[in-house]
DNA sequence: TCTGCATGAAAAA
DNA sequence: TTTTCCTGCAGAG
């Protein structure tokens, strides 16, 4: 599920493959042929998240450490979009296969992404200026994110969702969040008490964190992770996302749905009343 | 095996 | 507001 902790993920994983690298790079779908062609043997030195979006920085092969990258490839998965990757030769390349990485030792294909593509630094820096903080950078401040919650009437449900508020948080984050902060979607920003956003904020990063440490995003707590006569190993991770109609983990209300921001929102109409 | 829905966001209309 | 990117999964049959 591509929420900010996938991309982070990502590029953990892509940096140990590929960083220090001197990559071969194609489009075999064509689509990204251009781009391939000038990534082709150039050296990875980095990469990096910032909510959603990925970045890998690329030099002349052995390039002094400080070098400024000769290209920067920025990807953003969207709703459908997959990274694969494996050790030894790559398999033959079939379908819409946008991207194809390969080192002496491992392949890295990409497909189905919203957007493949190189930039030069102001548009990176650009684009991140437009991005809200997030709560897997080390060091962020929430700041930004405070001021725009608090000082907003639009509905929490929809702020979490922006990306220039909180960089990272998708649909699945934003239900969980709403239902263990007792906040119903519709709530303005502006009345959510600000003990209750610091608190969710906290939450946010430690939620995230393990999101990246085990790949998978589980929010309920371990009291109400249990499945009667259920499967041993299939876990209840979540509150309310896509549960319209079963009952509540805590209090056994059918749990609502309702889109908002141009996605369903899922809520316990007891555990996140209305007033807030 | 088929159908519809799903993590996101930009572009088009 | 609708379309697009085009994959994977769950549930129905």
């Amino acid at each position: 599920m591509p929420e900010g902790h996938t991309i982070h993920r990502l590029a953990r994983r892509h940096r140990r493959l590929l960083q220090g690298a001197v990559v071969r790079a194609s489009s075999p779908q064509g689509r990204f042929a251009e781009g391939a062609a000038l990534l082709d043997g150039l050296e990875l030195r980095r990469t990096d998240a910032w909510g959603k979006h990925l970045f890998h920085e690329y030099v002349e092969p052995g390039a002094p450490p400080r070098a400024r990258p000769t290209r920067l490839l920025h990807v953003h998965l969207g709703l459908y979009g997959k990274f694969a990757d494996g050790a030894g030769p790559a398999p033959e390349a079939r379908g819409a296969l946008r991207l194809r990485l390969e080192s002496d030792e491992h392949w890295l294909d990409l497909r189905g992404p919203i957007a493949c593509e190189l930039l030069e630094a102001p548009e990176r820096d650009a684009l991140v200026s437009r991005l809200g903080p997030d709560p897997l950078r080390a060091g962020v401040q929430p700041d930004r994110a405070t001021a725009r919650i608090l000082g907003s009437r639009a509905p929490v449900g929809t702020l979490l969702m922006d990306q220039a508020v909180v960089a990272g948080i998708g649909n699945v984050y934003r239900a969980e969040l709403l239902f263990r902060h007792g906040l119903h979607p519709l709530l303005p920003g502006r009345q959510v008490p600000e003990a209750v956003w610091r608190a969710l904020w906290d939450d946010l990063v430690l939620l995230m964190r393990a999101g990246v440490r085990s790949g998978r995003i589980v929010t309920t707590e371990p009291e109400d992770r249990e499945r009667a006569g259920g499967p041993a190993r299939r876990v209840d991770a979540h509150y309310v996302y896509r549960r319209t109609g079963l009952p509540c983990r805590r209090c056994g209300t059918p749990v609502q749905a309702a889109v908002q921001a141009a996605r369903n929102v899922f809520w316990c109409p007891v555990c996140q009343p209305e007033g807030g």
